[in-house]
RNA sequence: GGAAGCUUAGCUCAGUUGGGAGAGCAUCUGCCUUACAAGCAGAGGGUCAGGGGUUCGAGCCCCUUAGCUUCCACCA
């Protein structure tokens, strides 16, 4: 006997298994075979210490499906898989660990102490999303897992900064930089997020140096930077201050003299037209500083308390602080014009959330321009595309716009900078291996505190993983990668800078296809997140529901690009489908003998349905392979569960039940082995979606090999076709269906048995269809007729007799043409547009022969489709 | 200020060169019919946000209005 499934579908019974078994095979290293095409991809590598949550679960869930559906195909596929040291995130978790537990700060240890505690963490918490994501089903090379600190990434980081650094694209300088005070580290501009904050608007008089009442307004929505003000501004054409320019105010608490200044900056119909000038502390002072020699008074300390050396009486004090003692110090000496509510953008740290701070300091930066110019062009040319192509638009304004890269953290948890000082001499190396001694006087060197964003790794990922700057045999086979699938929220952070990285250092693009998908949001819409309480646990669903039920959820009912909602609807949907297929497994396998076998038998034994079966599943073959590659996995999905439960489950198997129940004989055979065929496929082109249960089932058909992953994936030119036979079973089944509904509207008990006249060139083969319908539509006899004429009736038992119904209520002829008619309507239109376009002698004379070739060739398609249209109505008359 | 997206059934959303308005869930009606009640067979329910245009034909293309969401920039 055959193997048989448990009744119930358990997915926690076999997944682990299954997914150890794919390990020990090795199905997920690449196949060596040079003949095969290579197809890469890289993981967009999680917090080395993070938690799975939806968002990795969709991600990973996209890449496995892509990955698992190549490998199908024949392409030696590779999936890299890795962590990232995550820099702020994980020290500042380490951290918090060490304070809760400990009550140490990282100062109290030292940067070594420190560090070796940070290693300890990732060590003990490294592989916790690793076995994460293989409860999700990740098919990746784990004998190629990689970690941004590890020696080859080090390694791939060094070079790169040396490089840069000697082609004078790295530099450092001393500049207005976004700072957190509480991570104290710089932040790049995309590390900043802004919001809408309420706040106030202070009216402020400053007076005019040697005059009794002279004084201007300025407008300051932050109050506690004016000790650091050097000057104030205005228009140069704003008549109102024009006599001031030049002359010099007196800062007010302060006492300091500022000069007033014109420039064009300032606009004069916001605020009073005046602005106070700082900058230490603000970026667009900080510009207009430079374009007047003004000094840079910075009067914060690192964790944003004011500096000792200008703050006087405030020093010492938390900006928030110093903000009411100076508003109340203001107003209390008179300065205090006026207060107005005003709502404003405050830019927040994007870990941490606290209010950052621009100061200015000395920091690393990478030289943008040159960078960004080759990385616009792949785009633009298309030489890397995105998947919705919209978000190269998003793309491409920012690097059009994006400023030179902070790449310098004052953390310690990340790549120190290599960059060693000289105290002797002042000469900075920069250097590729650790150096102790300066290279110009011999003296002892110091390394650089600063560590490099965790983006700076991140961005080499594609190539840093694979071996470079070693070239590599992966490097020669899998880069540039294939596709590199994220969400469209760190196509900033990370897409943009592997890109122009890609370009600089290995002359190649990271990879062909950036596929963006949208953020997982709860059942009402919102973004997941701790601190709402609202993020739905991916491992609790698989514990619950199985693995393969949320890939299903993830994967379906939604646009690329697009957020979507995540709700227990959704997954229930998703376990019910999976619970189906397991139902109608079930089915086929318990009625098989030991002889059934998956292959087709001879074209004449199939019977009508048979025919139509195998029509409709080469369709779907077709369709679902094209979205496949399209990159509409959703869509592909939707044709595959539409497939399964409603053409095969409720059609085809109760249509083939007739013939399998007459166990032994011919038909029976015929049946069991088109079962077999359809399902087999059926696993097929859903295992990319939903791996597990597709093996499992797979491993009870006869005949199967040893894993469905090293399948065949069904081809669409391979599956016989039979689109008369197809055409039948589709008239049969509306005639079904309006017999059924005839019957419930009459209340005809099941009992009851009905008359159905059939129009069929099939009539050899339709002979066991008319079982079919007996079960059915509940029709007791079938009668086989060649045309509509005659005294078509389809006959419904009533409790009063039998109750005949014309055939036009089944095949309706009005309606059947009015839909020819329609039919021939939209070819007409189509024929009139390519008439058209042909006698267009612009059109010919521009367009390459083949286009016009292709549009004949549409042209007489659509002529003879008219024909047959035609004759068909005339047909029913 | 710039950009993108969304508006389709009660809810959540699909809808791929312009031609049939769809799915899941929910609701209602019948069914334990020998794979499946996590199921089967049916039903109801939509001026595809409003308006205009192109077309033989528009949910889809163009213009426009309104509402919502997001990203970027940022006037202190």
């Amino acid at each position: 006997m055959n193997k048989e499934l448990p009744k119930n579908y358990a997915p926690s019974e076999f997944e682990d298994r299954i997914y150890k078994n794919w390990c020990d095979k090795g199905y997920f290293k690449p196949d060596a075979d040079k003949k095969k095409p290579a197809f890469s991809i890289v993981i967009p590598p999680p917090n080395v210490t993070g938690q799975l949550h939806m968002g990795h679960a969709l991600d990973e869930t996209l890449q496995d499906i892509l990955c698992r559906y190549k490998r199908m195909k024949g392409f030696s596929t590779l999936w890299v898989p890795g962590t990232d040291h995550a820099g702020i995130a994980t020290q500042i978790k380490v951290e918090e660990n060490l304070r809760v537990n400990e009550n140490l700060t990282r100062y109290d240890l030292g940067r070594e102490k420190f560090l070796e505690r940070v290693w300890d963490w990732k060590n003990q918490y490294g592989s916790r999303i690793i076995n994460q994501l293989k409860k999700l089903g990740a098919s990746c090379d784990w004998s190629r897992e990689r970690f941004t600190m590890d020696e080859g990434c080090s390694r791939a980081v060094r070079e790169v900064f040396v490089n840069l650094y000697d082609k004078g694209l790295i530099y450092r300088g001393y500049r207005i930089i976004n700072w957190c005070p509480n991570c104290r580290t710089a932040l790049s501009d995309a590390e900043v997020e802004y919001a809408e904050q309420p706040g106030a608007f202070w009216h402020v008089r400053y007076p005019v140096k040697d005059s009794k009442d002279e004084y201007v307004i300025i407008a300051t929505t932050r109050p506690e930077t004016m000790l650091g003000d050097t000057a104030v501004a205005v228009h140069p054409e704003d008549e109102r201050y024009a006599h001031l320019v030049g002359k010099k105010l007196l800062l007010p608490l302060v006492g300091r003299e500022i000069p007033v200044i014109a420039d064009e900056y300032v606009e004069r119909d916001f605020g009073t037209g005046c602005v106070k000038i700082t900058p230490a502390h603000d970026p667009n002072d900080f510009e207009v500083g430079k374009r007047h020699n003004l000094e840079i008074i910075k009067t914060f300390n690192d964790d944003a308390t004011i500096c000792e050396q200008y703050g006087g009486k405030y020093a010492g004090m938390d900006r928030f602080e110093a903000r009411k003692a100076i508003v109340a110090d203001l107003e209390a000496e008179g300065y205090l014009v006026k207060t107005e509510p005003y709502s404003h953008n405050v830019g927040t740290c994007y870990r941490c959330k606290t209010t950052v701070e621009p100061l200015t300091s000395d920091q690393w930066f990478v030289k943008m321009e040159p960078l960004a110019k080759p990385a616009l062009e792949v785009v633009k040319n298309g030489e890397v595309k995105f998947e919705p192509e919209r978000f190269s638009k998003t793309y491409i304004n920012w690097m059009e716009n994006c400023h030179d890269w902070c790449i310098s953290r004052q953390l310690w948890w990340g790549h120190r900078i290599p960059a060693f000082y000289c105290d002797a001499c002042g000469e900075m190396t920069v250097s590729k291996t650790d150096i102790d001694t300066c290279p110009k006087c011999g003296a002892k060197v110091r390394q650089e505190e600063d560590v490099l964003d965790t983006w700076f790794s991140s961005a080499l990922w594609p190539f840093s993983t694979m071996g470079w700057p070693d070239n590599t045999e992966d490097m020669q086979r899998y880069y540039p990668t294939d596709v590199l699938v994220t969400g469209y929220d760190i196509i900033f952070f990370w897409v943009a800078r592997m890109i122009f990285s890609a370009l600089e250092h290995t002359g190649k693009k990271p990879f062909s296809t950036v596929f963006i998908h949208g953020l997982v949001r709860d059942a009402k819409g919102r973004k997941m997140s701790k601190s709402l309480g609202n993020g739905i646990d991916p491992l609790q669903m698989i514990e619950q529901y199985g693995a393969d039920a949320l890939r299903f959820a993830l994967a379906t009912g939604n646009a690329p690009g697009n957020d979507m909602r995540f709700s227990d609807e959704k997954i229930e949907a998703a376990r019910n489908f999976a619970n189906k297929l397991w139902n109608a497994s079930r089915f086929v396998l318990m009625n098989l003998d030991e002889e059934d076998r998956a292959e087709l038998p001879a074209e004449s034994a199939l019977t009508i349905e048979d025919r139509w079966i195998l029509t409709r599943l080469a369709a779907t073959v077709a369709t679902v392979t094209e979205n496949m590659e399209n990159f509409e996995l959703g869509v592909a999905l939707g044709e595959i569960y539409n497939f399964t439960w409603d053409t095969f489950c409720d059609w085809y198997i109760e249509m083939a039940k007739s013939r399998i129940f007459e166990k032994g004989s011919e038909g029976a055979r015929t049946a069991k082995s088109v079962l077999c065929y359809v399902l087999n496929a059926i696993l097929k082109l859903l295992h990319p979606f939903m791996p597990f249960i597709t093996e499992e089932i797979y491993g009870a058909l006869p005949g199967a090999g040893e894993s469905i992953m090293i399948s065949e994936y069904p081809e669409a030119k391979s599956i016989p076709v039979f689109e008369a036979a197809a055409a039948d079973i589709d008239r049969i089944i509306t005639a079904i269906t309006a017999i059924r509904n005839r019957r419930a509207e009459m209340n005809v008990p099941p009992s009851k048995r009905a008359k159905l006249f059939v129009v069929t060139k099939y009539e050899s083969t339709f002979k066991s269809t008319a079982k079919i319908l007996e079960k059915l539509a509940g029709v007791s006899e079938v009668i086989l007729t060649d045309s509509y004429a005659g005294e078509d009736a389809v006959a419904i038992a009533t409790e009063a007799g039998n109750l005949y119904i014309p055939l036009s209520d089944v095949i309706d002829f009005e309606k059947e043409k009015a839909r020819l008619s329609a039919e021939i309507e939209k070819n007409e239109g189509e024929i009139l547009r390519i008439e058209k376009k042909l006698s267009n002698e612009g059109f010919v004379a521009k367009a390459p022969a083949a286009v016009i070739e292709g549009e004949k060739k549409k042209l007489e398609k659509y002529l003879s489709t008219r024909e047959a249209l035609a004759a068909a109505i005339a047909k029913l008359k």
